[in-house]
RNA sequence: CGGGGCGUGGCUCAGCUUGGCUAGAGCGCUGCGUUCGGGACGCAGAGGUCGUAGGUUCAAAUCCUAUCGCCCCGACCA
């Protein structure tokens, strides 16, 4: 940097005076990610327990939110909620063996039962004949109970779902992306036919494209994993991915068809209608904490977290502005009356009336924590009976508003943001997704580590190649498109071979 | 789990190379006063077993060993 001399003595100075410093997006993403989390207090590194995080209230008030909007949806498809042990016996996860060798390495295991005080020393205590699994996943003691309940195809289809968290042992953590312990739904269910849990299957996939996109403002992509890709134990599983600012792929949330495969493992059967028994068809789905991950790097910016309004634990901040002690009591009353009003139409309204903090800083901390829109009220305010309106993200005009259309106009604002960042996130994926027929151009693509793409291209479909092109670009699969997402079926030569392909499928890099 | 980096008040760091004063700074925090339409200022304060455990030494934040945690890259994964 040509910088003249003395300015890294002042941007230091500057950088103080923040009090809360946020790397940019182009000079460190990562660290950038962290920094926003930290400044927006959504969650930290537990430290004392590796690999595992505590999601402060801000960060677990925007899951909660997330939880109302995918809950709402599961009860209205016909879902009820459940709770099983967190602990799960060892031989339980031995029963379907490609489940199994999946989960394996990232078990954590509880082998003893209690404690003992030796020497004022505390030690552990028994050791259990059988150890338990801490849950990486539920689908083997919920296949276990399942073989209990369901008997006749009257029982089916039997739908559940769990909210929890489990735990799997990551080697390489990072907050709200991977951690070891992380919070989820996994929904599991029993069909009597392969084409029920199907249907099922992709019933669960749109409840997640539409929360996603209509809740969280964020386009994604429904598509099926390869079978290097797919879940431990799943006949197929689908997915919806996102593409994140850097230009990699998230997976949103997963959709398995289980086949027969742990009916079988746990002898879950049932008799039809002409009296012949058979394996139950079972389906599993799930979304996680991760979802916050995902808000985080598709909306925020350089500024911090940027939230749409439907998950925004805090819709409006109202900054009150005055001088002397009478003009602050006058301001305050008018402060608290807005935010009676806006409360009324389902608002949460926060007012800062927080001591010896000017207006700008307080503009500042509700930036970085990713308050929708800020509300302005001042003496010139009241003189003229208007408040001055700030949105966080997609418009950088501060608005005065007329104090007796501010209900009308804070929701038209709210709605305008939440569609107007779906609209920039959208445009980013447009402008970042490309189709590619050449293997030199693919690995162009790729080439660049600091921005990545989604790349549609042809793939003769075999694990082989796909572990080619990972090893050759460190892009994978992401999924195979459904046939309603926008890209025309095709058939093709597949990129890397050359070998004919029924159609383009979606690499990227991911998380 | 392999390679690299880092652990010093709440935060960002200086001090360590070459062991030795009472362990410092800025920000933040507390109190009082003045301020207040985009990150205020003055004065007075509080706050640290230098990640942890051993070792070397008359003496350790500083040297050695082990260990824990965090960050980055890789392999693995939601």
């Amino acid at each position: 940097m040509d910088e003249p001399a003395g300015s890294t003595q002042r941007s230091r100075v500057e950088v103080h005076m923040a009090e809360v410093v946020i790397a940019t997006r182009a000079k460190d993403y990562a660290q950038w990610y962290q920094d926003v989390i930290a400044a927006a207090e959504l969650a930290e590194a537990a430290g004392v327990v590796r690999g595992c995080m505590v999601v402060r209230p801000h960060g677990w008030a925007i899951w909660e939110k997330i939880q109302a909007e995918l809950d709402r949806r599961f009860k209205e498809t016909g879902h009820q909620n459940a709770a099983f042990p967190m602990l799960i016996p060892l031989s339980f996860l031995q029963k379907e063996a490609q489940h199994a060798t999946g989960f394996a390495m990232e078990c954590a295991v509880v082998t003893h039962a209690g404690l003992r005080a030796v020497d004022g020393k505390i030690e552990l205590k028994s050791e259990l004949e059988e150890p338990y699994v801490v849950r990486p996943t539920s689908e083997t003691i919920i296949g276990h109970f399942f073989a209990k309940w369901i008997d006749s195809y009257r029982d089916l289809p039997l739908l559940l779902n769990q909210w929890c968290s489990v735990m799997r042992w990551e080697l390489r953590t990072r907050l709200f992306l991977r951690t070891a312990e992380f919070w989820w739904q996994e929904g599991h269910t029993a069909h009597a036919s392969h084409e029920d849990a199907l249907e099922e299957v992709l019933r669960m996939l749109e409840v997640y494209r539409d929360v996603y996109e209509n809740v969280l403002a964020i386009p994604v992509i429904k598509g099926i994993k390869t079978a290097n890709e797919r879940f431990a134990g799943a006949l197929e599983t689908y997915c919806v991915e996102a593409l994140m600012q850097d230009g990699k792929s998230l997976q949103g949330a997963t959709s398995h068809d289980l086949g027969q495969n742990f009916g079988r493992a746990f002898n879950v059967t049932f008799q039809n209608k002409e009296g012949v028994r058979d394996f139950v068809w079972q389906t599993s789905w799930g979304c996680t904490t991760r979802t916050i991950g995902a808000l985080i790097m598709v909306h925020s910016d350089d500024n911090g977290l940027v939230l749409p309004p439907k998950v925004a634990p805090i819709h409006v901040a109202i900054v009150p502005i005055y001088r002397k002690d009478e003009e602050k009591e006058r301001v305050l009353e008018v402060a608290h009356r807005i935010a009676r009003e806006l409360r009324e139409d389902g608002l949460v309204v926060k007012v800062d009336d927080r001591e010896g903090m000017k207006p700008g800083a307080k503009y500042y901390e509700w930036e970085r924590k990713g308050v929708p829109l800020r509300v302005e009220v001042g003496p010139r305010d009241i003189e003229a009976n208007t408040v001055v309106a700030k949105l966080r993200a997609c418009d950088d005009q501060k608005k005065t508003i007329p104090m007796a259309s501010l209900g009308v106009e804070v929701g038209k604002l709210l709605d305008f943001l939440q569609k107007a960042l779906y609209d920039r996130a959208l445009a980013f994926r447009t402008a970042n997704t490309v189709h590619v027929d050449s293997w030199s151009d693919f690995v162009d693509v790729f080439k660049d580590e600091r921005n990545s793409k989604f790349v549609y291209a042809h793939w003769d479909g075999t694990t082989e190649t796909e572990l080619a092109i990972k090893e050759a670009t460190k892009a994978t699969i992401r999924c195979i498109p459904l046939p309603d997402q926008g890209l025309t079926v095709e058939p093709g030569k597949c990129v890397k071979t050359g070998n004919p392909s029924a159609q383009r499928v979606l690499f990227a890099k991911n998380y």
